[in-house]
DNA sequence: ACACCCATGTAAGGTGTTACATGATTAG
DNA sequence: CTAATCATGTAACACCTTACATGGGTGT
């Protein structure tokens, strides 16, 4: 009920994909690695977690993330809850980057998916910058059109407001370009490895290691309290 | 209370600046003129016009708009609503536009002022434009050091992810020199304007918050029911 | 002793959208 | 007369943030 997110949701699963996480750390990687577009506060994580487990895609155990697990018996501990996975989550993440229809190229939609390229196929991966392009183009021509319209009556600065945010969605689409190139041509996007043979499992063509994901941006990626 | 909005109040004084509207026109030049990096509802935009109204920025009066105002005599006519500034609502706006502080250069707060830059000072410009530079600039170097710090951690698209980003914020950067040095020079914005220094030719600067991050985002910013 | 990161949560509120409800005016 | 466009509004709900409340662990 009422708490679910789109994009959230969607990071969390990505993000969890790669190994089960505290909510804290979760956020912590949500406003690195991911915090190029996006920036998350407890207030929405939290909430989403409950749902996520509440939908059978997320299972909560108490205990410690790997690392320190073989200390202290967490006898009289803190409640620290590790998230994890589950099959049914791993289907529905994949179903979710595989997504077609409107609403899975926009801004924060089309950088979420992309953010999590490496757990996918090049099918989907041409398919969602395919759409992302056209998406562009659509607003291009648009912009174009109603910039036809009312040129004489916008004053100089208007003009270049609108002049510069065409041409950041030109210079996307250049980038667009680019990429799908590269995923024709068939520049191999997984790190060191070979082709990375399809694994045994159904749908999933990402094999194995997606390594970790990293930092960066936001205001402040470096923790919450500031700017 | 509560209904008090931040770029959609100010854009509304802005757009009310120029000449009194009808809360119906008032949103298509908000989805048009400013649609490059936001679009409104009804939803917002008619209870945003009551506390306005409400806090002496605005007066309502029952009529036409200038063009039709001489013909039918409004006797049995459906309510419809013209907006006016009031003086304080000029004087509010004006502050808004002059504001320093930290919320005062976020992508969109930013592109709403300059949206209105034409009807301030060149000292409020310079200012605007230098505190988005600098802002701008804040960012970069997080991005930079956090970058540093997890390069190997991660896969190639997180990483092309955060390349693209960044060079977004840094072609910013280069508009915002331009337009910083068009200020200097005193190329007037106002009006007519003589040249504004060419430059469409080669270095193709411009681009900004792009990819990521709002610009123009809705579906259709032309009109409502549609896409 | 104190500070500071770890860690989990909730309540209230801000800021918006969609879908609905209503009706007038204009153009074909 | 019918469709589109003009025009105003409300109710429900989505999605997020801030500020609060609570407490454990580690380093100096």
């Amino acid at each position: 009920m009422s708490r679910r997110s789109g994009i959230l949701e969607f990071a969390v699963l990505g993000l969890l994909r790669e190994s089960p996480m505290h909510g804290y750390e979760l956020r912590k990687r949500l406003n690195t690695s991911l915090g190029v577009f996006r920036a998350f506060s407890y207030g929405s994580l939290y909430p989403c977690l409950k749902t996520l487990v509440a939908n059978g895609w997320l299972t909560e155990e108490p205990g410690n993330t790997a690392e320190d697990a073989l200390s202290a018996p967490l006898a009289g501990r803190r409640a620290k809850i590790v998230y994890r996975l589950t099959a049914d989550g791993k289907e529905h993440f994949e179903e979710l980057l595989a997504q077609t229809g409107p609403d899975a190229y926009e801004d924060e939609t089309f950088a979420a998916r992309f953010a999590f390229f490496g757990q996918t196929s090049r099918d989907v991966r041409m398919r969602v910058l395919e759409g992302r392009r056209s998406r562009l183009e659509e607003r291009l021509e648009k912009m174009r059109a109603s910039l036809a319209r009312t040129r004489e009556r916008l004053d100089d600065y208007t003009l270049e407001l609108q002049r510069h945010g065409m041409e950041s969605v030109e210079r996307e689409v250049r980038w667009l370009n680019e990429l799908i190139e590269s995923e024709r041509v068939g520049r191999d996007q997984r790190r060191p490895g070979p082709p990375a043979p399809e694994r045994q499992d159904a749908t999933e063509t990402s094999g194995g290691r997606t390594a970790h994901r990293g930092e960066s941006s936001r205001p402040d990626p470096s923790e919450d309290t500031a700017t």
